[in-house]
DNA sequence: TTATTATGTAACCATTCGGTTACGTATTTA
DNA sequence: TAAATACGTAACCGAATGGTTACATAATAA
């Protein structure tokens, strides 16, 4: 089975690839490799496989460089279900600032 | 290592433990180790120990019972990441549906 | 007080994961 | 054409993960 966006988010590597890719715009595999010198190249280009495998990555090949960029779109699903925590956590927060505001000085 | 909200909620399980607790509102180990059928009720405990870890549960032991509630305050980094992303896939949204308007009856 | 219930944990196991080095292959450059 | 470059992948390895069964413990019920 392919992972799930949820599998591929789960690596802070992963998420650092994500993150290069989405504030650098496209880049090569090796340029990836490089930006993650606590692992060898061989190690990010299994990562980079999890997050193809998680259709997060479009890749373009050019001669011989393979060129990565982001595809956002799984992390809608990600997106969606974390909605439904939202008011969630926004009625936790709001009764924690009343509770602090109750005992405000005393 | 304390597991991250990240990790946490990678494993369908977990996720539906958090689902369970958000629809339902507190319950007990038991009751939760109940909705999974698939597994033993030790390897639900072995997530829910996995989510205290990441700081998703409170729990309230009530004699021999013990209450877990949601606690959804750290899926507030997961959503906080993710925001940086919604930007690109909206864009990436519109790009798709502007090409499919541009071929329609085409 | 004895039995039952609710729960976590220890020990164990197979599988997956994240890393490595060595290698294969296609493309460009000399 | 030969050498160098840019990659992915195979094989391997140790550690982490996700599951199990057996057990310990505390609290309630009989």
């Amino acid at each position: 089975m392919p992972p799930t966006a949820f599998q591929a988010v789960a690596d802070p590597i992963r998420r650092g690839i994500l993150d290069l890719l989405r504030t650098s715009g496209p880049l090569r595999a090796g340029d990836l490799a490089a930006h993650f010198p606590q692992i060898s190249r061989p190690g990010v280009s299994k990562h980079l496989r999890v997050l193809r495998g998680a259709q997060l990555l479009q890749q373009e090949r050019r001669g011989r460089e393979l060129w990565y960029r982001l595809d956002p779109l799984p992390l809608r699903q990600i997106k969606g279900w974390l909605g439904q925590y939202q008011r969630f956590w926004q009625a936790r927060l709001e009764a924690l600032k009343r509770a602090s505001e109750g005992t405000e000085n005393n």
